[in-house]
DNA sequence: TCTAGGGTCTGTAGTTGATACAGGCTCAAG
DNA sequence: CTTGAGCCTGTATCAACTACAGACCCTAGA
């Protein structure tokens, strides 16, 4: 499974550990044997994780997977919960972006020992 | 100096621990003392930190501090690489806001057990 | 003087999301 | 029959803290 989705193998048996991915029926020598359901589930989980849902929001969004009497609005609420953190985020690194490529642009980059950099961190 | 700079203080010591603080003078019953100086340090540190400085980072930065006699250049290495992952996150998180912004808004958000975000995360 | 409350001290364990072994078993090819 | 690869379990490691436990210490009020 690990060759067939791209996902660490070590990563597949952590997900088994802590119960996003079932655990496997094994052969009689005790190794794991997955079927499409189990490649599906950890390719859902994979794309999830890559759109930066936490472990926890997998978990959530995995139960409504499991349990489709549940509905629509749920899953939209993690979703735009998970979003407005998004863009919290993006907020935060652009205004770290301007502040870091203002301070270097101010870098002469030379060998001298004073620094626009330093004496922003020194003095802000 | 936890009440000074507001740094949670078990961070105080954990930087103390790790080397990023100085262990400061200490009082006959065993208490810390700090004076300025550390005050001022804890505060570059916690303004690089803010800046998304790793602690390594910072490590390096507060070296070029202590010693003055090296330069700016070494500064600006360390900064523009920083401003580069700092941009490579922004891009990624871009992509990551326009999927989900684009899912949720297929969501209906009723009380049906059809989702677009699941089903976008299922088959995508 | 006693006591209650807050503060400080050290040291260890927990957090998130994996990743990296160590040491052992199994299996197929040459 | 050996060699190399793969799988198994279980534990340790990473960043950057945070949260205790259990022991001191210090000051203010009764």
């Amino acid at each position: 499974m690990a060759r067939a989705t791209g996902c660490n193998l070590e990563t597949i048996r952590y997900y088994e550990k802590i119960g996003i991915m079932p655990d496997p029926p094994r052969s009689t020598k005790g190794y794991r044997s997955y079927d499409d359901a189990h490649v599906k589930r950890l390719k859902f989980v994979m794309r999830s994780r890559d759109l930066g849902f936490s472990l926890e929001e997998v978990r959530g969004l995995l139960g409504l997977v499991d349990d489709r009497s549940r509905t629509c609005a749920e899953v939209q609420i993690i979703a735009e919960d998970h979003l407005t953190d998004v863009q919290a985020k993006i907020a935060d690194l652009q205004r770290i972006e301007r502040v870091l490529s203002d301070t270097v642009a101010r870098c002469t980059g030379d060998a001298a020992p004073e620094c626009a950099v330093i004496d922003a961190l020194l003095d802000a």
